[in-house]
Formats: structure tokens, sequence, C-alpha cells
RNA sequence: AGGACCAUAGCUCAGUUGGUUAGAGCGCCACGUUGACAUCGUGGAGGUCGGCGGUUCAAAUCCGCCUGGUCCUACCA
């Protein structure tokens, strides 16, 4: 072996080893146990996230798999729309300098699918790397034609029930990308407004109660003017009593409009008058269907004003008998020219009456950045509400954990009070809608163009054109644990592996994805999509900061595990952006946080950071310390690894051996202490992974290999092995202790380290006797399991005390400034018979781990010479020190710990003296604690002893 | 405005149903390298558990209020 681990020398060659064998695949045996990925996009780029959230699966799938389960990592990447349209449309223009309507829809859908092919592989590559353990074999993308029957089958159905709707209805309307977009994908941004005031006119020489002829309202969007349909007050208001039923003349347009009394106006807010514009926005679109108003819609697709408005009833139908006519000076201007023109032209017809700085927030495109407009468009909507029911209900009824527990709330709050959702988008990429239309505009759902004539008797002379648009990408994600395995065939995959066991997944998604996934698979299959979704949270940078390409603070995962120059980080960081004037300054950032760029630490170190840090679903801030620490920890392995081969290769490690009294093998009380420590370990780390709790498990796996497999195990060993006097029954329990524990350390550490694990595993399994033939691999091993017989609290105790002799002797020559290697002669004095017997048989390690000359056990404690005392428990540690004592440092240091003493003596006599302690605390309580004072007396006591003794030099 | 979560050592975080001498890693200080590992070893310093109040024999832990932070939802006519 290698003096340090080196992790890219073994990684892509296990990986592609494990590949080859299929070790992926399900093994077709055990209870079942799937997962489903949550389908990355398919040009995308893995980044921090999705690593953290492929290593939390990667380690859920390994541990299944050794559990002896029918395990399935079910792998897959979705189309995302319109982040693959834009780019590719971004391509186009760069390359060509054409837009999509340049080259029309089906040149521009194959240059996606070009787009598709040249980088699809790249995120799959990358999952590679992390070592992810999924059925390549099975690899599913949304649009791929099997997938694309189960979107179909799914509109057509919820279609034929009414479910699926199309309508005339508001919408988050994208102007930049001309498309709708869910209210989840829209930002909302705190920024400073305007809230100008304005006067309409009251018509036919109406007055207030205070004799004014104008009514104010208040707006933030002075271009929606042109829209409105009515003025609103409150029906309980006096001031306004008299004007309901009365009109305005609306300014600029001319158009009379009602005044109406409805709730939603608010009296104590500004005037307490309110503008209707219900074609765009959302409240006044309710106020506008309770007053029966018409929708005056007054934006283009661009949200420019329009020549002539368009009016529509709620029920969609045009309404011809309205006067469309807008003002012609606004005719084509954008919306934000268009406010400003109007707000010039109301202050100059004297009805500005006042503008008010307010801080508000405005709605924001998440992909195009642009504002946000309500827009009166036609749409397919999903009808939830029946949908919801039952999907609340399983979460509610535990047929769907979450873990945390406390995003069940964020679900419920959110399934609650669920709108309709809009699945149209006016995109080119996705799946398109299964619907055809007449020329007269009636609309065929059904899966084919065939299909629609079949059903609605339509004859060749009918021409039928399809929908133009596509629908939302989460419509077809929310199939994704059904539709992967073949829905809506009935295949056997879908009766093993649905419903699947977890998923793991960001809190942020939900409501994109998780919500409908549990809506949409309980209608289809009548199953819950899975039975746990663990949420896990955000990866961040090292100062809490979201990573974003804009911010120039992403860290890609593959670097951490290979390593990058500063120079090419500083690169990858600023070319390429959106946004190049900040370049520079991200440039320096990344120099003063990466000085000399990063450093290779492999996966196994990175997923070991991300499962250390994945603690009770909260962000994590990204701990480069702690990649270098847990680098450290596999080197670690390493090394213990090769201290256990240089011993134990080509010698008998009694691996025939299984029965421990055989006189064939004698174990040590190190070796007995160590398989104890192992047992627990293991329960300790299965307890944590049943928990999801991998910041536990990897802190009890590192725990027990750092600090007592390695700092004690290892060099309990050594006297034994060593020990030319030593018999070869006793070298043989100590070899095949060493070699087994190793082993089970490897097993355990699988799930999380994969390739370490392996690459060692291949070297000592074959001499642990566990290795079956050369195809063999640590992937298909058993699960360690804690066996209760094998746990020694007798030999946990006795190494305590050994411990605690040799840390006290280290103790003592840190006090006095003996150097680590000098031999020293040490006395045992007090304490019990039993300290006495530890003496006896546990002299050699004593002598060799504490480097002592001789040990002895003083039987008349006055015997004493000057000495440099420690405790273990109520026995003392003597290094007698003749005159090279410093009476000064050791009497100050004394003094220290008898104050230390005092002080925990004063807190429990306290506790003590106190009547309600006694009479109300549990007895097991009152006896720890009336120990613990004895402990700390005697220990006291012994000081003092000491403290006047050197005082008397 | 409502809600959720968070606040523990210089930094990143654990701390299960109240009873611990409040822990780990990293960092820091001192010492140390012939026999697995300097990506190391040994020893050490460092915390009034955000603040105030309450419940209790007992509070980092339970309750209330406050402060600071993150996020979500709503509103902003």
């Amino acid at each position: 072996m290698e003096k340090t681990y080196q992790p890219e020398q073994i990684e892509i060659r296990w990986y592609e080893r494990w590949e080859a064998d299929g070790r992926f695949a399900p093994s077709g045996e055990g209870e079942p146990f799937s997962i489903m990925i949550p389908p990355p996009n398919v040009t995308g780029s893995l980044h921090m996230g999705h690593a953290f959230q492929d290593t939390i699966m990667d380690t859920l799938t390994r541990w299944k798999r050794m559990q002896g389960r029918n395990t399935l990592w079910q792998v897959g990447t979705d189309h995302a729309g319109i982040a693959t349209q834009m780019l590719v449309e971004r391509k186009v223009a760069a390359e060509e300098g054409k837009t999509r309507h340049d080259l029309g829809r089906e040149a521009f859908i194959d240059k996606v699918w070009e787009w598709k092919h040249e980088s699809g592989d790249h995120i799959t590559r990358q999952l590679r790397r992390m070592g992810a353990s999924v059925d390549w074999s099975r690899e599913r993308f949304t649009m791929d034609e099997g997938f694309y029957k189960a979107v179909q089958e799914v509109f057509v159905c919820l279609h034929e029930e009414g479910l699926i709707y199309r309508g005339k209805r508001l919408v988050n309307w994208d102007p930049t990308l001309h498309t709708a977009i869910s209210d989840l994908e829209v930002e909302n941004r705190d920024q400073q407004g305007s809230f100008w005031h304005f006067r309409y006119p009251l018509a036919d020489g109406v007055t207030t109660d205070d004799g004014k002829d104008y009514l104010v309202v208040a707006t933030t969007r002075p271009e929606t003017l042109l829209g409105d349909t009515g003025v609103a007050v409150n029906p309980a208001d006096p001031r306004y009593a008299s004007l309901v039923g009365k009109f305005i003349e609306l300014p600029l347009v001319g158009r009379r409009i009602p005044i109406v009394a409805d709730e939603h106006a608010d009296m104590e807010k500004g005037s307490g008058c309110v503008k209707i514009t219900p074609a765009h926005d959302f409240n006044d679109y309710e106020v506008g269907k309770r007053q029966d108003h018409m929708l005056i819609n007054v934006f283009s697709k661009d949200a420019a004003i329009l020549e002539r408005a368009e009016v529509y009833n709620f029920k969609g139908q045009p309404q011809p008998d309205v006067d469309p006519t807008l003002p012609a000076m606004y005719a084509g201007l954008d919306r934000f020219e268009a406010r400003k023109q109007i707000v010039a032209d109301m202050d100059a017809l004297g009805l500005l009456e006042q503008v008010e700085a307010v801080n508000n927030t405005l709605p924001y495109g998440d992909r195009s950045g642009d504002v946000i407009e309500p827009l009166l468009t036609d749409q397919w909507f999903v009808a939830v509400e029946s949908l919801a029911k039952p999907a609340i209900e399983a979460v509610e009824n535990g047929d769907i954990q979450f873990v945390p527990k406390n995003y069940e709330n964020m679900y419920f709050a959110w399934m609650r009070d669920l709108q309709d959702w809009c699945i149209s988008r006016q995109l080119w990429w996705g799946h398109r809608i299964p619907a055809w239309y007449d020329a007269e505009g009636n609309i065929f759902v059904a899966r084919t163009e065939q299909e629609a004539r079949e059903k609605h008797g339509l004859g060749a002379d009918v021409t039928l054109t399809q929908d133009e648009d596509v629908l939302d990408t989460w419509f077809s994600s929310g199939l994704w644990t059904f539709g992967t395995l073949g829905w809506p065939e009935k295949t056997p995959e879908l009766e093993t592996f649905h419903p699947s066991s977890v998923l793991v997944t960001g809190f942020d998604i939900i409501f994109f994805w998780v919500a409908r996934m549990i809506m949409l698979t309980l209608k289809f299959t009548d199953e819950v999509p899975f039975k746990t979704v663990y949420v896990h949270g955000l990866v961040r940078d090292a100062q809490g900061q979201k990573m974003s390409k804009s911010k120039g603070n992403v860290i890609d995962p593959i670097d951490l595990i290979d390593g990058i120059e500063i120079e090419t980080l500083v690169e990858k960081r600023t070319g390429n952006m959106m946004q190049p004037q900040k370049a520079k300054a991200i440039a320096k950032a990344t120099r003063q946080e990466f000085d000399g760029g990063i450093e290779a630490h492999g996966t196994d170190a990175l997923r070991f950071t991300f499962l250390s840090q994945a603690t009770t679903g909260r962000d994590i801030k990204f701990d480069m310390s702690r990649l270098d620490g847990y680098r450290n920890f596999c080197n670690k392995l390493w090394n213990a690894s090769r201290y256990v081969l240089m011993n134990a290769e080509g010698e008998d490690c009694g691996a025939e051996f299984d029965n421990d009294k055989s006189s064939e093998v004698e174990l040590s009380l190190a070796d007995r202490w160590i398989i104890s420590q192992l047992q627990k370990t293991e329960a300790q780390v299965t307890k944590a992974m049943e928990e999801y709790r991998f910041d536990h498990a990897s802190q009890a796996l590192y725990e027990f290999v750092w600090n007592e497999y390695c700092d004690w195990y290892l060099e309990l060993s050594k006297p034994v092995l060593w020990d030319a006097e030593a018999n070869d029954a006793a070298k043989r329990g100590t070899r095949r202790t060493l070699v087994r524990v190793l082993e089970a350390i490897l097993r355990l550490a699988h799930p999380m380290m994969p390739y370490i694990s392996e690459e060692i595993w291949q070297r000592v399994a074959p001499m642990a006797g566990t290795f079956k033939g050369t195809n063999d691999s640590i992937m298909v091993q058993p699960w360690p399991q804690a066996e209760q017989a094998k746990v020694d609290e007798q030999a946990t105790l006795d190494i305590e005390w050994l411990k605690g002799v040799i840390i006290a002797v280290r103790n003592i020559r840190a006090e006095m400034n003996i150097v680590p290697g000098k031999p020293l002669d040490v006395m045992l004095a007090k304490g019990r018979p039993e300290d006495q017997s530890r003496l006896e048989s546990n002299r050699l390690f004593l002598s060799k781990l504490a480097k002592l000359e001789s040990v002895t056990w003083l039987a008349n404690p006055d015997d004493a010479p000057l000495c440099a005392t420690q405790l273990v428990g109520e026995m003392e540690v003597l290094v007698p020190m003749a005159d090279l004592i410093d009476k000064d440092v050791e009497l100050k240091r004394l003094v220290k710990e008898i104050d230390k003493q005092d002080k925990l003596i004063g807190g429990i006599e306290k506790k003590l003296g106190n009547e309600g302690f006694l009479a109300k605390a549990p007895e097991a309580v009152v006896e720890k604690e009336r120990g613990k004072l004895k402990d700390f007396q005697a220990a006291r006591k012994l000081l003092l002893e000491q403290h006047e003794k050197i005082q008397a030099l």
C-alpha cells in the first residue's frame, strides 16, 4: 500500500468495475427498497446541493443493499422546459444570430435534442464520480417515448373526469419569456416604489358628502388605470354610502365606470376607495367577478399597451358591445413607459393629488428576472381540490412521513390553501398538450389526433390543429415515481418497487414537486409515491450565502474531489457571466478565500463531510476545514489498514478458528475490549441510519476508528505482536481481532465511503475469511450486526483503568517537562484490591504504552518518596521526582486541582442540603450525587496530602 | 402582518424522554519523528449555552416575552 491515501488512483477504477459487474441493479431477492432520484436537469451540471442529496441517497441505498434488501435506486433526468429552452435559445443566438422563431418550431426542437445529446451525459458522468450506485440500465428521461405516454394518459384521464379544464384566467405572465409561470416560479423582491394618489372625477355632477367632485384612489401601477371597470368602497363606509351606484368618468379613457360597494375596500386604508381592474390584478379579478364587471385587458403579450382593449366577461366570452377604445397616445408603449406618461398626463390634468414613497414587493420571474404581470390568457388548469384531499390525508394518517416532522406543517399549510394549477406553458420544449382544435375552436382531448377523430366522430374533412402549448415540467415530474417504472403498463417493476421507500429532497421543492407527486400518484395508482420524505437543507457557502452563479460563489463538487488550480477556479467563476461587471469582485473574493486553489480531497472525504453536516433539515454552511479533516480521516483509516496488513499479511490470522475459547486462539483484554466496542459502534451507526441522523452515524464511526481502534487498540496490539515471548495463540488472537474488526469497520463505512472501503476490503477480507472468490465486492457483504454476547463490560472497565493510568503518566510527563521517550519508574498506591490485580495482568501493556522502566505496587503509601502524582479513581499514580521537581509549579497545579474539587464539592453539597431535592428527586439521582460527593472528597483529600508533602520540602 | 426554524468554545456543529464535571472536529499554545500515519502523536488553554422572566427539588433542554438572523406565506388597492 502507498504510504498516504491517494483517492484518485482508486475511485474511478472501482466505479467502473462495479458498473461492469452489474452491482447496481436490484438483486431480485429480499424485501424491496427503492429510491427515485429527484430528476436533475438533463443538460445541467451537478452542484453542491445535488452532491449532498446524492450522497444521502447513495448512503441509504448501499446500506439497504448490504442489509439484503432488493434495492433499486432509479436514476433519470428531466427536460427542464424553460431552463433548457432558454439555454438553447441563447446558444443559437450566439452561434447563428437567430431566434427560435427564425428557425421555426421543428428545427428549434431538433437543436434542443442535439444539445441534449451533446451535454446530456455531463451530469450522469458527475453522478458516477460521486459514487452513486444507481441502476443505469433503467435510466429514464421525462421526454422519453414511454414517459410521454404516461403524461398523455394522465392528461386525458384528468380531462375526462373534468379535473383538467381550459379557461381564460389571470395567470402570472412572464413578458420576456412569453409564457405563463406558476406562482412558485415567482420571486417576490422588496423594493422602493411609488404610490400615486389620483383624483377620479365623479360623473353626472355628483359630489361627495364633503362637497368634492372627485374620489381619490391610489395605485402602484397607474398604467392599469386604462383597464379600470369601477371604484369600490366599503359597504359600511358612511363617507361614500350616497355614492354607491353613481359613476366615475375614468380619466384619459372617458369610460363611465360604476362606484360599487364591496368588502374588499378597506375603510382604514388611504381614502377608502379602490380602483378595480379585474384583468390586471388578482384581487380585483375576484371583486370584478362579484360585481359582475367586465374583464378589460389593456396589455399585449409583451406587456405593452394595446391599441384597443380586449373585453371579456367572466366566462371568457368576448364582449363586442363594450367600447374597447383606448387613448391612441399610449398604444404600443411598454408598461413602464406608459406608466410615466400616464402619471404625467394625470398631473397635467390636475388629477395627481400626491405621490407617496412606499416599500413594496414586486414579483419577478425566477428565470427571466422580468417583472411578472398578471395577464388574462387562455390556459389549461388542473382542478386540485379533489386531488388535494387524499393527499392531505395520506400525510395526516402517516402513510407518508416527513423527516424532520415539522415539514408536515409546511405541507399542510400549502395544501389547504391550494389554487388551481396552471399547467400550460407557452414554450416549445416539453410535452405537447394532447388537445386539438377545429376551425371553430372546439376542443378535442385525446392521446392522438387519430383517437380524437374516432372519439368525436370527426371526418377527414375536418381540419384539426394541435394545441401549441406544452405542459409544465412539474406536471410530468409529478408522475416520476410510477412513470419511471413503466406505468400505464402493469410492469413487474411497478409491482415490486412502488411505492418507493424514501424521497430525498430539499424543502424548497416540497410545493413544486412533492405535493404534486403525492396528488397525482394517489390519483393514478391508489398508492402513495413514497413512504418517507427526508427533507434536507440547502448547501450554502462558508459565509452562509446561497450559492449562485451570479454571486460567483458556486463550488463544483468535482473540484473538491479532484482539486483545482486557483486560476482555473477564477476563470470558471467569472467566465460566461450574465453580469460581467461583477467579475472583478468575484475574482478578488475567490483569490482571497481559496488562496492556493483547492486541493484534491477525493469523493469519500466529500461524502463524509456532507454526511457529518447532515443534521436535522437545517441548511449547511459548507466548511472546507471539515473537508480537510475528513480527508485526514481517510488517511488515518488507510494507514491503520497499512499497519494491519503489515502485521497480518502472510501470517496466521486464525481465520479458520471460530470458537473464541479454542486453545488455538487466545484473546487479550484489548482484543475483548475492541470487539466489545465494535458491537456498540455497530448498534450506534445502525440506529443513527435508521433515524436518518447521518451526522451521528458518521461521528460514531469516526470516533470508533480514530479514538478507539487507532489510538488505543493498534497501540495495544503492538506489545503482543512484537513480543518475542508471546505465544502463538495470543498472536493469532490479536491478528485475528485486528483483521476482523477492521473488516467490520470497512463494512460499516462502506455506505458512507464506498471507494476507500472497497479498496481496503479487497486486501483485508481474505484474511478475515469473508472473501468469496476473486470477483467479490464489499457492496454485497452483510451489514454488520451488533452481537450482545460480545459486549464485555468487564473488559471495558479494565481498559478504562489502563487508559487512566497511561494518561496519568503522560500528564505527569507533560507537567514536569519530561521528554516522552524517557523511561520512568512508576509506583501505584492506595486504591483497591482490583487495582492491584489489574496492574498485575496489564503490566506489559502499561510499560509499553506509558514507556515505563518499571511499575510497582506500593503496599505502604507512606514509603513513597517525593513524587509527582495523579489520581485514577482512588488510586494514586506516583512518579518519583527526587530533586527534579519544581516545587512552585507543582504546588500551583495542586492548588488549582484542589480548587476545582472544592467547586464540585460545593455544588453537590448545596444540592444535597436542599430538602426539596432530597424529598422529590428520584432516589437514584440522589444516590448518584452522594457517590460523586464521596469521590470528589476523596480526591480532594489526596491532593491536599500531596500538597502538604511538597509544601514541607 | 402571520408562521416556521435558528442563536452552545475563535470557526463549523452535536447535545435523544429536564439530573453530564456541557462535548466533537477544525483553529490556537507547548512539546515530540528509527519500527501504520506530520494528511501524525502527547499535553493544554478556551463556554455566565443570545437577553430577561417563569415552571421545577433541578433548565442548554419545558413555557412566556424581548433581541438578532434565515426562510416561507400574505399584503402593499
